[in-house]
DNA sequence: TGCCAGGCCCTCTTTAGGGCCTT
């Protein structure tokens, strides 16, 4: 059965073309709709916390300065993940920041990204927005710690993508979810979902 | 304190502008 990792990044802001380092990586595997492994680790980029970013994560100076460097964790995390492609909420956002961090310590970064803002606009349009906390409760996700802190988000954005994986196969007819179908899905404009799972499903059956 | 980005998406659009989403 395939795995998907599902990443989350605290870090020091938006934009790692500004000077933006991440904080704390946490990676999530999702298989068969189960989370089955985690990875969290707080890192050490040599940065700087700014009250913003504590009072938002609570993540502290103190907490940083005695976390490992942040080469050490990526090289790890990169370990965990394996290859395996990768999902995430807002993925844009964390791509750039694991593309970013991977490349201080040379390490191939090539993963493709599926996005859950994305699937959850295709699949959710009746969302009031598409926040992960949002999300999480108007699917009645079961919380697992601080939001905003690394492993919390991600076991939030991987019961999300289970629930997806869930109404796809309860709705389409699906048997089959992989991160191919994923992808294809988020390029979909929302007015050819309905046409392209069809497509996809095989024309099993289908709720549209 | 407030700003810093960027890809996606919608619409009173497409020769554009602005909101969403992430920290």
């Amino acid at each position: 059965m395939s795995s998907i990792a599902i990443i989350d990044f605290e870090t020091t802001g938006i934009s790692p073309n500004m000077g933006d380092r991440a904080t704390e990586v946490a990676i999530v595997m999702l298989e068969g709709g189960q989370v089955v492994d985690r990875f969290q680790s707080l890192m050490n980029a040599g940065v700087r916390v700014n009250s913003f970013i504590t009072q938002f994560t609570g993540i502290t100076n103190e907490m940083v300065q005695a976390a490992p460097p942040a080469e050490q964790v990526m090289r790890e995390a990169a370990r965990f993940v394996a290859g395996r492609p990768m999902v995430a909420h807002n993925a844009a956002f964390d791509k750039k920041f694991w593309q970013a961090e991977l490349a201080r310590c040379g390490q191939d970064a090539s993963h493709p990204y599926a996005c859950t803002v994305l699937l959850s606009r295709r699949l959710y349009p009746q969302a009031p927005n598409h926040k992960l906390g949002t999300l999480a409760a108007l699917h009645h996700l079961p919380s697992s710690g601080r939001a905003h802190r690394a492993l919390a988000d991600a076991e939030m954005a991987a019961h999300l993508l289970a629930q997806m994986q869930h109404d796809l196969r309860t709705r389409y007819g699906f048997t089959e979810l992989d991160h191919a179908l994923l992808m294809g899905l988020q390029r979909t404009s929302r007015y050819q979902v309905g046409a392209y799972l069809k497509a996809r499903v095989g024309g099993l059956r289908s709720s549209i």
